[in-house]
DNA sequence: CCTACATTTGCACCATGGCGCAAATGAGAA
DNA sequence: TTCTCATTTGCGCCATGGTGCAAATGTAGG
């Protein structure tokens, strides 16, 4: 199979390779944010998760929204303060799933190859 | 643990958090040309995989380079074609074990906490 | 209402990086 | 050598996005 004919055929890792997912992460002010919620193993405040970082507050408020907007994180008040809480479950399931699919795609070390990239035999396979 | 501790306090996360890996993944030509191999299975020529994309093959040169700066595609030569191959363990092995680190950290779901983000107990702990 | 505090937003600045085009490089073929 | 073809590189253009500062928003307490 060519790369083209692959492209053309739609498999889960087409999905799973998510720019919005990536994008999210691309940052090293905003790794640093996110691995720094994800250590402390709570929901943290704006003002807590920017004393991990030295940068302006108003930053670390944009970082959190972008990481919320990517599904990584979840926003939530109480009073005055905004708590943002990391989404282990949902991470940690997008990175497996995309592990598993790319493994999927990948040629079995000697054995024979269980299934093709769209798991359908693909040779421009039917959308499915 | 308040979050300013938890980032003085160095995990795996920290290590697996990799902005080099997010960086190479953060584009979405850079990743649909990624996703194209992956589905083929095979190396694949600059030419060919720029079949899969509407860009200049400069431009899909670029990002095979990018993609092998960052560890995720290996390039090798043939003749005076080059010829790139995910280096799809690699990719797999970086995924998961964040995931893993990731949920290392977070308590477990009613029972117990195995262990701290850095695996030692941590309140400021010590690097290992 | 008025103040204090946490967070957000508007704004401007600037670096990064993706893009196409054209030229250069490199390797095989005649 | 000379030609052809695959790939790379130089260059300029432009959009995106990260950043800090200052002002605005929103919420709790007097």
């Amino acid at each position: 199979m060519t790369p083209k004919q692959a492209a053309a055929c739609c498999g889960p890792v087409d999905d799973l390779l998510d720019p919005v997912l990536f994008k999210a992460l691309c940052d090293p002010t905003r790794l640093r944010l996110l691995g720094c919620m994800i250590k402390c193993g709570r929901a943290c405040t704006v003002g807590e998760v920017g004393e991990c970082c030295a940068v302006d507050l108003s930053v670390v408020s944009r970082h959190l929204q972008a990481l919320a907007r990517a599904g990584l994180v979840t926003p939530s008040r109480s009073g005055r303060m905004v708590s943002y809480a990391v989404r282990t479950d949902h991470l940690c399931a997008s990175l497996r799933a995309l592990a598993d699919a790319v493994e999927d795609c990948a040629p079995r070390g000697g054995a024979a190859r269980a299934a093709s990239c769209c798991g359908s035999g693909c040779g421009a396979c039917p959308p499915r």
